[in-house]
Order: C-alpha cells, then structure tokens, then sequence
DNA sequence: TAACGACCTAGCCAAATGGCTAGGTAACGG
DNA sequence: CCGTTACCTAGCCATTTGGCTAGGTCGTTA
C-alpha cells in the first residue's frame, strides 16, 4: 500500500492555530498531519517519534524566544530529510536570518498567508524550493545587502535592555544589576552597534521588535 | 422551526485563526459561524447585514490599531443584543480596559484560550456575564486599582514616539515633522505623564507594547 | 599556550534629555 | 460665550546619555 500523503507535524501554542492548520491541510488528501506539539521538548518528541516530511512550527513556544532556533537546529541537523516550514507570528529580521541559517526550509507570516499558499508552500518546500512569505523575501534581502553580520546579543545586553526598557536610567541600572555604571554604559555601546542603533530608545524598539524582550 | 443556533461573525485577518474559530466552534451544534469579515469595514457590513448573537473579533484588522476600539463601541451601541467577544494576540491593559470600556463582553487571549473554554465563554456571555481569560483579569483590577485614569495617547503624541523609536534626536525629530524641538519635548512629557514612564526608551517599551507603534 | 568571546570597570566631554514654568492658536460642544 | 482638548512654541538648568579610549578577569576553544 503505497502511502503518497505527506506527514506534518504542527507546532504552536495556540490551539486556534493548531486546529485551523489541521483544518487547512487535511482539504488536501495528500497532507496528514500526525502529530501537534506545543512546547520546544514536545517538538523534538513529536519528531523523534514520527520523522515527519514536514514540521510546520512557530519560533515561540514558550517564555525563551531563542529556543525556537536551536529547535531549527537540531531537527534539521538531525532529520536531513524532515522539512522545516517557520510559520511566525511577527517580522523580525533576526529571526528570519537566523531561522534560515539553521537550515528552515521556509517562513510564512501568519497573517499575511492565504488559505492556498500553505498547501503549495508545502510541495514547494518537498521540491526542494525555500519558500519566503510577503515581506520575508524584503527582510533576507535586506540583510544579505548590508555587510554587517547578524551580530546577536549576548544574554547580559538583553538584561540591561530590559532595565532601560522599564524606565531605568544607567545608575538605577547599575545598581539593580550590581554591576557598576560603566558596564551598563558599555553593554548598550556593544547592542547599539549590533542593532545598528544610535538612541537607547530605538534599541529597546528594536529588540522589542525582534521578540528579545 | 426552531432556531436554537447562536449566530456568529468571526473577525480576524488571518485564516488560520478563521478556520480554526470556525472549526472548534461548530464542534458544538449550537453554535453556527455564518460571517468572517478581514477588515473593520467588512465587521460593520456583516453585523448590519446578519445582526449576530456574537460578535468574535480581533482588534487587529488593519494598520490603525485604535480602530479595532471604535469598531467595538459602535457594535455594542448600534445592536445592543450582539455581544462582542475580543480574541486578542497580545495583553496591553490599555487596550484591555478601553475594550470593556466601550462594552465589550468579554477578552481572551488567544495563546492562552483552551478548545472547551471558548465554547463555554459564549455561553457564558451570553447569560449576561463578562469572561476575562487567563491574566486579563489581573490587569483589569490593576487598572481599577491605580488611581491614575487611562489617558489615552494623542494622534500626534504616538507620531512623535514613532519618530523617537527610530532613535531621532528630539532635533531630528523636529525637522521630520517640520514643527519646533519645543514641541516633540512637549509631547514627549504628555505621553511621559499618561504612560507613566520618565525616560523615552520606556515610553516606546509602553507604547509598543500597547501596539500603538 | 594562545586566541577568543563574554563580561566587567574607569574616565572624559559634547550632546541630548527630563522636568519645569509660561505662554500661544484653533476647533468643538454645552 | 465658556470650557475643554489638541496642538504649538520658548527658555532654563540639572541630569543623563552617546561615543570614545583604555584597561582588566574568566572560561572555552583551537
């Protein structure tokens, strides 16, 4: 019996998403989806137990936003032929070029996909096409013309961009963290150049805007 | 013949989240979706068109956030009879406490909804209660707590933060919007004082994530 | 071992910001 | 007509910030 039905598994949190997913992909009897995770350890779970064709899956799954990524990661360093689809709620052009350097095979946005595109996205995805969503193709390119690296921000620049964020100033800062004013100064220098920011202000836009905070 | 079916209009823009609605929904054969609109203009016409028992709908429908809120208002007051459930993607109490405000019957936070509690949340407004979903409570009696009313931000104060989250000077700033220096620090200390924040990086952390930017 | 990254600290100075007072205009509804 | 609201401008001054140079430790990795 020759089993032609591509296997997916979806990975989200949110129960709406999961079941409209089904529901879209199952109009095609060539989709079956399999198995639904909502969490990062249910993810690698659901793909130990299934080697699915497909994971489709959205980058935050819980409270460590950078999870996500290493999820990418390990399922496509270890399932070669399992296929990622990111399905993101939001656009950030760190996750997308991170997403795809950890090898995802696609990344739709939400809110700007059609009911239709996800199934074709899919067979796309098979054929061995990368598939971006609107705006996503903007985003990589985008990146790929500015010489900068995707520089990321280590653990530390994101706590002090959290003080900043509630209002802080650098001595308040300093003292919640119990480091001295210096280094407070010295973490926003560094995630200032890596966001291509000038202004506390629009580094706490911007990381606000990648998911960081 | 007896029409027990409550009538429901589903607004969201994304289909995933339409399908799903759709399909969790009418699991229950009480329930009956028979409208989906993508855009606030699309609600009115379909609540003017089918007068619903409920009205399920995402302030997000477009880029003016604020008129998801008016959207809300002019339901409730218009159709009395139509009770409106808000499925949010985020929690801002800004946009929380306005909702209710304007008489929304009830506020769910899509990644925290469980499949049954949707089902049981219509009911439920329908018997004449308000349902808050997880943590939408706590923010409700926060605001009632705080003494300080929500003052909602003005058309050109969220212009000036918008300018500041793209890490323009107070000078630069002004020159964008052709108006003097004096000004965008005069808008900046309104929006500081109805936010509650002192430092600009804050304010564009509140407004953010109110979705105001 | 050497190189590297993440982390921490110090000091300098020009520029930007926060917080304040004190005015002005125009539009709208009671 | 009056009150209210949104909007605009000016100036003052203490504090904060941005941008810089110049060091240091620690743990990992080549």
């Amino acid at each position: 019996m020759p089993n032609a039905s591509t296997r997916i598994v979806i990975a989200d949190r949110n129960v709406i998403t999961r079941v409209g997913l089904r529901s879209i992909l199952e109009r095609n009897p060539g989709f079956a989806v399999i198995a639904e995770a909502t969490s990062y350890d249910a993810v690698i779970d659901a793909v130990d137990e299934h080697g699915p064709d497909v994971l489709i899956i959205d980058l935050d799954l819980g409270d460590d936003t950078t999870r996500g990524l290493k999820v990418v990661e390990e399922v496509t360093e270890r399932y070669p032929t399992t296929k990622v689809l990111v399905l993101a709620n939001t656009l950030s052009e760190m996750i997308v070029v991170e997403a795809l350097r950890r090898g995802a095979n696609g990344y739709l946005c939400k809110d700007d996909v059609k009911a239709d595109e996800l199934g074709k996205g899919i067979k796309a995805i098979q054929d061995g096409e990368t598939v971006l969503g609107k705006g996503v193709g903007n985003l990589v390119a985008h990146s790929l013309g500015s010489t900068r690296q995707t520089e990321h921000l280590t653990d530390r620049e994101i706590d002090v961009i959290k003080h900043v964020a509630k209002g802080l100033s650098t001595k308040q800062s300093a003292v919640a963290m119990f480091i001295s004013e210096s280094t407070i100064k010295f973490h926003l220098q560094n995630a200032s150049r890596k966001l291509g920011a000038h202004r506390r202000a629009e580094i706490v836009h911007r990381a606000a805007a990648a998911g960081l905070l």
